[in-house]
DNA sequence: GCCTTTAACTTTTATTTTGCAAGTAATAAG
DNA sequence: CTTATTACTTGCAAAATAAAAGTTAAAGGC
């Protein structure tokens, strides 16, 4: 059920580069981070994207990413239930990620298209 | 056999955040990079590092990152065997991103480790 | 020549993670 | 009372990852 190495907190080892990797490395978690970083905020936005994530992946990412704060989740309205994820700091620091992965792509993988304009002053 | 989607060369998607993704956004190129740029540069030592890769894996992973041209493959002897691998530019141009990791890791995940002085001047 | 060692992998067999399809809960709207 | 919407969960299949052991091609010692 837990995936971590004993009790230190990295999975992996100590190094700063795997530490992080350990909580963002995955798959899908920096593409939800993308999302979040350009403004959507609800299960259903998430959804909509392009690469089509499966929904209980979804689940259990916003699960983890909350559960190590990258993000919050609140109810926006309580009848019917209905909740909203929005990015802490500690999330937003991650933002340059981003900038460094398209930047990379935009010089080696021709074909993929120009973020927003906006997207680069995140 | 293969895990690309029809002809275009995108996993997922042609958003150049996810595009990278698809090629480095696994558990473990990304730690074999870190090596790669910290001047590792042979199978065993890949192996030796804090983190324990799996050797299937690591093969798989040294296969990709060539055939994606993030590093090459010379034999730097040949009997018996042996090969060394080296960052191409365009592997050389993702170091960046093990920057940002680091930095973040080491405002957010209190227990890793300082990099040597020279990961920073990569 | 024979035995042990080393580097660089490969193979086999688990275990874990991811993906897909369908289902559920709590309302609102008609 | 029926349909729709959002935010999920569940069950099962498929794919990826992991652990352990085995293979290949030599070198080096005795």
């Amino acid at each position: 059920m837990s995936k971590n190495n004993s009790q230190s907190g990295f999975a992996r080892s100590p190094c700063p580069v795997t530490s992080a990797l350990d909580l963002v490395g995955d798959k899908w978690t920096l593409v939800i981070l993308r999302d979040l970083a350009l403004g959507k905020s609800r299960y259903k936005q998430f959804q909509e994207s392009p690469e089509n994530i499966p929904s209980n992946i979804l689940a259990d990412r916003l699960r983890r990413m909350e559960e190590h704060d990258l993000l919050v989740k609140t109810a926006y309205q309580q009848r019917p239930p209905r909740y909203e994820y929005r990015l802490t700091q500690k999330g937003r620091d991650l933002i340059p990620l981003l900038h460094v992965l398209a930047k990379w792509s935009l010089k080696y993988r021709p074909g993929c298209w120009d973020p927003p304009e906006r997207f680069w002053s995140l």
